[in-house]
DNA sequence: TTTTATTATCGTTATTCGACGATAAACGAA
DNA sequence: TTCGTTTATCGTCGAATAACGATAATAAAA
């Protein structure tokens, strides 16, 4: 089973810049937060014009992060678990080399100029 | 020790409008698979005009998510594999909750419009 | 059919982003 | 000092984003 760590950049950069707003994780941690999903309490929640909300929360849906299920006047909202998986590999992939190379800084290398790769110049 | 699972909604959004671009993703993935830093090859990489990924690097370093350390006339960089980690932790969660909740559709909870929650209307 | 409640869409405005070329800055080497 | 190499910064332009109010759409309920 693939865990789908070789999306492409493009797409993750799609699920990334579904996050990429306060407003936006604010309505994921609600929905976390919740075992059921929820309708337009979220308007309620974020603090922002319907209108607004209603955008951040059609980007979700865009990038497959929420689902949104028609109920009478309503919308029930829920979080699309899944959506997430490739750029939580991704993390991942930090998270293991973390473990493995790090430094107390944090830095994937001890950061002398001996370490890095030296191209020296490839004179095409 | 605290994981950072506890950050604000701005900082996290920061990290993800960080990684919210494909050009800055391939960075990400650069640097990951080197053990060691990298010089300016990055932007013989990723095939964008040289002020373009030297931008991408500025916002990347704004983020702290890589680290430059100057060398001769070049500088060498690197991830910070800390940065990523409250981003991480959030998305932890949501991948716990996938095995716990998880519907094969991988929706947070099963979309009928029973199991939502119901404001009923809150009349103040 | 009309009303009512909720959500989506439209139009507008201000701001930010992404990309580029040109240029400046830094600094070892000649 | 001057030259050469690499990277950062600046200015510009077009495109995308975020926010809002106003309005349309939807469909159950009256």
């Amino acid at each position: 089973m693939n865990t789908e760590n070789d999306l492409s950049n493009e797409q993750l950069a799609t699920i990334a810049k579904a996050l990429a707003h306060p407003a936006r994780i604010q309505i994921i941690r609600l929905l976390l937060s919740k075992t059921s999903c929820i309708g337009g309490e979220i308007t309620h929640e974020v603090g922002l014009a319907q209108s607004t909300v209603s955008e951040h929360l059609r980007i979700l849906k865009a990038a497959g992060v929420v689902a949104g299920e028609i109920e009478h006047p309503r919308v029930c909202y829920s979080l699309n678990l899944n959506s997430l998986l490739p750029l939580m590999s991704l993390l991942q992939l930090v998270a293991d080399k973390a473990t493995t190379v790090a430094g107390s800084d944090g830095l994937c290398c001890p950061l002398t100029p001996q370490s890095c790769d030296r191209p020296s110049r490839d004179q095409e």
